[in-house]
DNA sequence: AGAATAGTGTCTATTAGACATTATCGT
DNA sequence: ACGATAATGTCTAATAGACACTATTCT
């Protein structure tokens, strides 16, 4: 099956970016506003056209910086700097009703971030709780995403989901020394349940390499001060974090 | 940022294929030889390209089938079919030297198949034991893939390594009514281990919904008659299978 | 003092891993 | 009889989950 270049249809190619944080307790996603159409005024994902010369991971870390600010650190080594890795591709004829568009969907894991609007770029990023973007229909207090990005969102955090259970990813969700109150309130809020304070902090300090102290302590969450930790070496969880049953 | 069709460099999609089976005990990928210039006659996964107007999974059942005459179930209902997920995309500029090719791999998991030639196209698929493809180099006994894709294939291999802990999904590797010692097989060839036939019986018959009684026996292993099992509903196992230490 | 959070310890039910034993085939 | 594989059972160490208790801060 020979290669001919006048044989393949013309495709656009974007990233789209499924940015999740954790701000006060609640799992947020970044949204764009739609400044035309179609979709007009709705939200989406940030995203753009992948460039001739660069490859997908540099697409997405570009359009990142230029929407938000935020650095990364693509795989491997996490902090300072947001995680990024390929989440997965939406190429269904008719997902963007102008062309053909295949998108390579990246997801983002960012520290949480005390300014409301992170800084930077056309639309006005904002920060969204992600029950309200992926309630059906789009309803209490959320308009429906655009395109198929709904999708996309709800592929990104169920990637979120699982990830953490056994890899020590929630860490990149936390500034760079964190305790592990702090790390705990990550996990709830990106599953969306409680867990047994003692029985985490047994876990997570019990598993070598996954918690390195640095030696001071805080008491920004209140109460007795806490062991400031930072994120280890190890990034398999082994054995996993159970996420408990619905 | 608006859309604008003259703003986005062309693209060729296309889908690249790992295919794996266990034959005689050992995990095997599908390959093709190719026929041109570059890297001609070397070893490359199949694949082909995007039509306009098929989605991304189409267009990988669709390769699948004229080259080795299979059919997929993509996602959800295993058997009878190959099971079909998307594994990742790969864009580096100049992965292809005659022009800027995105290709979105699809991994392939099939049941063990007695041709020792997939029936079919052009090129010649024919299954090719895993670890001489994967040896650093293309050592002992095999050729280098051609492109990336040594490294589409190590994505391939080592997604469904991590997969068959916590799914159901090595039934994907069997006939549609199997023993537990041919399901174990599956797994000893897919992780290169050996396991205990004692508690992997125990692990998967204890599993609800895992394996589900067909009511007849076989004895095409030699030995005593075992049950038949077909695959169950139940697509995740909690808890996982556990790959052991290496 | 009281509320809040951090950190350690205890008990139990479950389970993975190691291994013994019996059952039923083909040769 | 012998070798192969299937199937069930036993024991132990490790662990998840539930929960008691103490420590240290702020208001």
């Amino acid at each position: 099956m020979p290669y001919d270049p006048s044989d393949f249809p013309p495709f656009a190619v974007t990233v789209d970016l499924v940015v999740l944080t954790v701000r006060r307790h609640a799992l947020c996603a970044l949204t764009v506003t739609r400044g035309e159409e179609p979709f007009q005024g709705q939200w989406a994902l940030p995203g753009g056209f992948v460039r001739a010369d660069e490859d997908l991971a540099s697409a997405a870390a570009r359009e990142l910086a230029e929407e938000t600010g935020l650095r990364t650190q693509d795989a491997g080594s996490q902090h300072a700097g947001a995680y990024l890795e390929q989440l997965a591709t939406y190429g269904d004829p008719g997902r963007d009703p102008r062309m053909r568009v295949v998108s390579v969907a990246h997801l983002v894991l960012a520290p949480g971030l005390p300014a409301p609007t992170p800084g930077g770029d056309a639309g006005g990023a904002q920060w969204t709780p992600v029950p309200g973007l992926l309630a059906a229909g789009g309803g209490a207090g959320g308009a429906r995403l655009a395109f198929d990005h709904a999708r996309i969102l709800a592929d990104g955090v169920e990637r979120a989901r699982s990830k953490i259970e056994y890899s020590s990813l929630a860490a990149a969700f936390c500034p760079a020394e964190f305790t592990v109150g702090e790390l705990r309130r990550v996990y709830e809020a990106v599953w969306g349940v409680a867990l047994d304070p003692r029985n985490f902090h047994r876990k997570v300090t019990g598993t070598p390499g996954f918690l390195v102290p640095v030696g001071g302590t805080t008491t920004r969450q209140g109460g007795r001060p806490a062991q400031l930790f930072r994120a280890g070496e190890a990034t398999a969880l082994n054995p996993p974090m159970l996420r408990p049953e619905v």
